[in-house]
DNA sequence: ATAGGCGCCTGCTGGC
DNA sequence: TGCCAGCAGGCGCCTA
């Protein structure tokens, strides 16, 4: 579930319950998770004191005082709180580190684990991990040289496009429908036709989409709670997503659903322009 | 190399 | 009431 807007915001509420924090023990659930995690990493980390929470793209990242790094995924229901030891575990909890002197938790449920919890040995290992990932910049330092030259090699359409975490880091299904939206471009068009001034409010509206969707602390629609257990308020805010059928915020058109790049994906067909031909850019 | 499809999981909803 | 299909915020592997 939870997009860039929602993970920044676990690692916002997470930082100041972590930093200066001492590992105490790890305890490791029976199922797997997405990614593996070795027997013995729990014994590494043991008394290491948490220095930093971090983001990148959509994956948090927490830095230890021995150079020891946690690398998070929340997948599409994973929530990663700290709660006191005393509150009871709910179901679907696959990871818990016990925090100095037992009074806390840090806490990782995933409902459908598709999430993952992994070690890295030091600075070397994470950026190498990050690399491989070939993570796109981050969307609030995209820039415009950049934006171009990606777009115009690229015959896909801008859904998926945008879904492709190698061009851009974060943006998940919501916010690229909610960003094309924003743009007021359709998510089938096809990327490397976009005349510049298009791929210029695609840019922008990226940034001002999740940099609302941050204030909002995400979108919370079924499992997504942030760091501290509070509920994420952009969904108040969707103007396509999951709005299928109902009425257009801006010119009350039925918003469309339809499939693109084996995601659901959501627009109006009135404000959205449909197809890039030059007929249909002609005023009249 | 690139783009699309499927599988991984659990839980919920709506239609019959 | 019960069953089953379809759907869900992500990603990685496979194929053409």
């Amino acid at each position: 579930m939870p997009e860039l807007p929602e993970v920044e915001t676990v690692v916002r509420d997470l930082r100041p319950l972590l930093v200066g924090r001492r590992i105490a023990s790890i305890a490791v659930g029976p199922h797997a998770l997405r990614r593996p995690w070795s027997k013995n990493w729990a014994r590494m980390l043991r008394g290491r004191q948490v220095t930093a929470v971090a983001r990148r793209g959509k994956w948090i990242v927490v830095h230890l005082d021995d150079g020891q790094h946690l690398v998070v995924h929340l997948g599409m229901t994973g929530q990663l709180t700290v709660a006191p030891s005393q509150l009871p575990m709910n179901n679907h909890t696959h990871w818990i580190v016990v925090l100095d002197q037992g009074y806390d938790q840090l806490r990782f449920r995933d409902i459908r684990r598709f999430g993952s919890v992994t070690r890295f040995r030091d600075t070397m290992a994470l950026s190498k991990f990050f690399e491989s990932a070939q993570l796109g910049p981050e969307p609030f330092e995209v820039e415009k040289p950049y934006w171009q030259k990606t777009l115009r090699r690229t015959e896909r359409c801008l859904k998926a496009v945008l879904l492709d975490q190698r061009v851009v880091a974060g943006v998940g299904n919501i916010y690229a429908d909610e960003s094309l939206f924003q743009a007021r471009l359709h998510p089938t068009l096809i990327a490397c036709r976009l005349a510049n001034a298009e791929q210029e409010r695609l840019r922008k509206a990226i940034g001002v989409v999740l940099q609302r969707a941050i204030e909002r602390r995400g979108s919370s629609i079924r499992d997504y709670i942030g760091g501290s257990g509070l509920k994420g308020k952009y969904q108040e805010e969707f103007r396509v997503y999951g709005r299928t059928g109902r009425p257009c915020l801006r010119c009350r058109s039925p918003i469309e659903r339809i499939r693109l790049a084996g995601r659901s994906t959501h627009f109006c067909p009135q404000c959205q322009f449909p197809v890039p031909s030059s007929k249909s850019r002609v005023r009249s």
